[in-house]
DNA sequence: TTCTTAGCGTGATCTACATCACGCCAAACT
DNA sequence: AGTTTGGCGTGATGTAGATCACGCTAAGAA
């Protein structure tokens, strides 16, 4: 459990037995359950959070109230409301349980201090940002350049793994199209 | 010009003169003309850029030809086609000059030197991804929300100079519309 | 068991936006 | 001065995808 958090850290840096319980002990650990929120859209962020296992979906639900899924994370993401977090302010975003999840959470300040004792956990965060925001620019080009098909297959192709966990409605909505357009793409 | 640098890194982190003149001899200053490109799609990359002044573009064209507008590069702002420059693989982006433009740029072995020497750099860069990350997201969420005259609207707001400075067809492409719509919703 | 709800497909219709095709004007070459 | 080019508006028409409205099936809940 700890061992998924370690090797997590030391596929981009490593760390010694001491280090890694320094840097585990910011950490809490909890389990939540299928339809359960880690972050309701309106409330304060408090955490931010590394997925062990299970499957959560970062989303926005619009005045008109159509839910609009920023991310699906996975085991091994990194995953909250970074805006609200970082900056304290309330959550324009839910983040909620797909399956039954485990989690290592911290908060800002632990983070911060965390970041203060030791420079290479902000190097790591730093390529993690990066890839971040990589992944990100990758959707907004798919957005601009692609119809629903196109990016249907796109996401077949980067996630296969995603098809068989999260209904069809759910990837609509992340792929920005409506369930019945999404159905008739595929059939 | 050297302090623009100066000023924007001490908007985050404290520099003595010493320090900051250590970081300045990891960059070039460069200047460009209107119309020069910094980044061509397919070439390498091996610079990321700190604009001073004038006004760049970053864009993709697609295969169809259609050139997609990722960001307009104001002053202080940080550009580059992150991915190629990070892996050191070729550019799916191009980088020119809407305006004479002039930067401190930075090769990614210089980059990495300064980031081992000075951890505060890698501070101020994660800061700086961290705001660029939610600035995708919140273009993201935008795409998937709202209509084209809702997002004129919003860059509007976000940007009201960019207006001024950059034709309708380009910010159609920023917006994902053709000319013609977004000639439509302003007339 | 029966009732309710979630997931999914599918037809009919509607609409935001794209495409194609003009024309006008002002800037910029030659 | 004349000619080309870029920027912009706008009409006519086409189309991807939304919306509304069904019905079917399977899984939970009472």
């Amino acid at each position: 459990m700890q061992e998924k958090l370690r090797e997590h850290f030391e596929k981009l840096i490593s760390l010694t037995d001491e280090e890694f319980a320094f840097v585990l002990s910011h950490f809490t650990f909890r389990k939540y359950k299928k339809h359960q929120f880690l972050i309701q859209q309106g409330d304060a962020v408090n955490h931010t959070y590394f997925v062990v296992s299970g499957l959560l979906k970062l989303s926005h639900t619009s005045t008109d109230d159509k839910e609009h899924i920023l991310l699906f994370a996975m085991e091994d993401w990194w995953v909250s409301d970074d805006h609200a977090y970082l900056t304290k302010t309330n959550a324009t975003m839910s983040l909620d349980c797909l399956e039954d999840t485990s989690v290592f959470c911290i908060t800002l300040e632990d983070n911060q201090k965390l970041f203060a004792a030791m420079p290479k956990m902000e190097h790591f965060f730093l390529k993690k940002s990066h890839s971040g925001y990589i992944a990100l620019q990758r959707r907004l080009l798919s957005l601009l350049t692609s119809s629903a098909a196109e990016r249907y297959e796109q996401l077949l192709k980067q996630y296969p793994a995603l098809m068989q966990r999260v209904n069809k409605t759910l990837l609509a909505s992340y792929l920005g199209v409506t369930r019945e357009t999404l159905s008739r793409l595929t059939s």
